[in-house]
DNA sequence: GTCCACTTTGTGTTTTTTCACAAAGTGGAC
DNA sequence: GTCCACTTTGTGAAAAAACACAAAGTGGAC
């Protein structure tokens, strides 16, 4: 009664032989949709799939459109060969498709092509069947390659926890990163620590991305570690990661908008040694970010978070009362006695570069409130005359009072 | 025919024996106006003694005077004792002063306040005699001290050159800075190297600078270098150093004007460990004013250069290539191209708040000048309407050019 | 409760800044 | 030399911002 044999060695005889048995074009893909194998059938093919063989991957805008249509989620839920019409806005013909699990966890699909004729309730067995063998192959592949994503994840967060590597890390270190190469780490933080659940689907979107490679990574709470560089030339490398930075928030933003998740990128490096250092650095962004979530909508990076570097020192150097502001201590003083709010409207007068109206509109108040309390300001200090240095200085100082109090 | 013995065992029982002798009161000060003696003589004195008594030195407003006056310096030049009249404006009765000499050297002074009746010439006699029996005690004790002001200095520098201190260091150090003292470690900088005759004068400044306590200092080519501590309370340091900070600078430059000083300050330090630090500290600070003076005029100490504490860094990693700043590249290449002063006009619109009059002034432009500018810049970037810390970001960006260049 | 000092808002007026446009200037390509 | 594209300056009109001042609101001291 089986069409096919208990056993096959590898996915590729496999899919040769599902092929053979219903003479139709076969590829099978892991959960990822990464290719695994397919059926060297001879018959005429459909762009997706060529697009599939060549990149390796299902193309992202197929995969996209499947999910979005709900085909994949019934080809899921269904755990039955379903056939699916042609899509040709992606490039897909008609085809059938069946899910590889393992209880409820996708292992991963076998596509097969239509041919002239539909497909037959016995095609569609045999496809079914072909599944069932490829689920003992697969689970093999997922253990192993488990067991190593596990061992690689230890590995790196303790480096990562290490200010000075021993010879030991460094070496395997070298080995899993190319020499010379512009290296950053990228913290994606979220509201929640990070389920397997929601890993999976992060990995998954980092996986996809075409403009940089992953050299390692690491869920650590509530942050996704990734240790990665730009595929661009290094003349390019600054350019195409602000580019890639942006494009890679809005699209987290978009699909994993319950947890807000938030970039942190470091400072490019070169040295394993600097892992440390720029785990720091994209910690500090993160947390930066957190705290002044409106004035740092915008920045992704290191460099970009500018003047805000300095920020958690000044805080620090305030706990310990090390630095004062006095012009900001009157203030503070007389907002405490009049229940104003002159160092918040200080604030926003110089992030505003002395707009009275956005400043009025940001805080909802009447312009001529802001006049009335930035002449009280002036009277009490004659701050706001000064140059761009000093005023930013100021800024800083407010900025820092405020990550000590939120903290 | 001597009115005095040879020798005496110390200048305490000189003064007391020239005191005796003309019967009136004696001090005897170094070259400093520090006092090293002073006889007991009964009779009255005057505002001007008892203060230098009490406070151990000459007042300040007393030398002023008599150094404005020419009397100091016809004291010294005459070689002989001079009868001074009343200066009653600072407190000074009659008195006789002679020099203490050694070849051009000063070595230090015998004042003698007049009694009732004028001097004779034989009193005069006995104060030269003093003077020249003073010279063998003051020069066995400069000799001493200079001694060992050269070793601490040499010491003090070596200390400065090392970042990671021994304990031998250590142990040393501790036991010249009281512990627990917030110290700073300031720099005076000169427009030449110091020599020793200004190495001289600056230290005769430092030293009777009432707001500080200095616990070492050496000369490094155009730098003094001084490690010191505010005599006020710990929670007062900061204001007390930063009024100090414009009294002395404005004194330096009142007296020393021809070489142009510039002082730099650290940030506080209560371990020796952190001496190499704040060297850093100071001389990023005069590092930068020297290359800021316009924008820094105001500046001593590095926690008030602000924003200007990245310059350096910045400047570096656009050495490195690591950071090019997208928007002042693009108006870099503008200038080149169209030989205008784009990147300058930015510079001077944002370190004046966008006040399009005082641009044009600073320039020697015409403001319409400015607004075309500002406008072009516009086009071809659209950063003049950006936030407080991204205009400081790109402020700073071209700063870090500036220092580069200037490098 | 009243008083009082201070803050906030609303109104027109005055001052300042910006804008549009024209004329003049500049410097390189040819 | 001319041409041309662009910059700089000058002028008056238009828009925006700041200002003065009055009225209303607020909150603590008593």
């Amino acid at each position: 009664m089986p069409f096919l044999q208990k056993s096959y060695e590898s996915l590729d005889t496999l899919a040769e032989a599902i092929g053979q048995a219903i003479r139709a074009p076969i590829t099978i893909e892991n959960r990822h949709h990464q290719l695994l194998a397919y059926s060297t059938h001879p018959d005429s093919t459909d762009p997706a799939r060529i697009a599939t063989i060549i990149g390796r991957r299902v193309p992202e805008a197929v995969i996209e459109d499947l999910w979005e249509s709900g085909i994949l989620q019934e080809v899921i839920d269904r755990d039955e060969p379903v056939v699916i019409p042609a899509r040709m806005a992606v490039g897909l013909g008609e085809r059938a498709a069946v899910v590889i699990k393992q209880q409820d966890d996708v292992l991963g699909y076998i596509w097969s092509l239509a041919r002239t004729t539909p497909f037959s309730d016995q095609e569609l067995t045999v496809l079914k069947e072909g599944a069932s063998i490829a689920k003992k192959l697969l689970m093999t592949i997922a253990m192993h390659e488990r067991r190593i994503d596990a061992e690689l994840e230890r590995f790196f967060l303790e480096v990562l926890a290490t200010p000075n590597l021993s010879s030991a890390h460094r070496e395997r270190l070298d080995e899993l990163a190319p020499i010379a190469v512009a290296s950053r780490l990228t913290i994606i933080e979220c509201s929640q620590p990070i389920t397997p659940q929601l890993a999976e689907r992060l990995f998954y979107v980092l996986a996809t991305q075409q403009a940089i490679e992953v050299v390692l990574h690491a869920i650590d709470g509530q942050q996704l570690l990734v240790w990665h560089y730009m595929k661009s030339e290094l003349a390019e490398e600054e350019t195409a990661l602000l580019q890639w930075a942006i494009r890679f928030e809005t699209q987290l933003r978009d699909k994993f908008n319950e947890v807000e998740p938030r970039l942190g990128v470091s400072r490019r490096f070169f040295e394993s040694d600097m892992l440390y250092a720029a785990m720091e650095e994209a910690r500090r962004v993160t947390s930066l970010r957190r705290k002044f979530p409106y004035e740092l909508a915008t920045t992704h990076t290191f460099e970009q978070i500018g003047i805000y570097q300095l920020v958690p020192d000044l805080a620090r150097r305030i706990g310990l009362r090390l630095e004062t502001h006095p012009t900001i201590e009157r203030l503070q003083t007389y907002d405490v006695a009049h229940h104003t709010e002159l160092v918040t409207t200080l604030e926003w007068y110089f992030y505003f570069d002395g707009n009275v109206k956005r400043v009025a509109s940001h805080l909802h108040i009447h312009p001529n409130t802001v006049l009335y309390r930035i002449r009280r300001i002036e009277e009490l200090t004659n701050i706001t005359q000064v140059s761009l240095p000093e005023r930013a200085a100021v800024y800083l100082a407010i900025k820092a009072g405020q990550y000590r109090q939120d903290d």
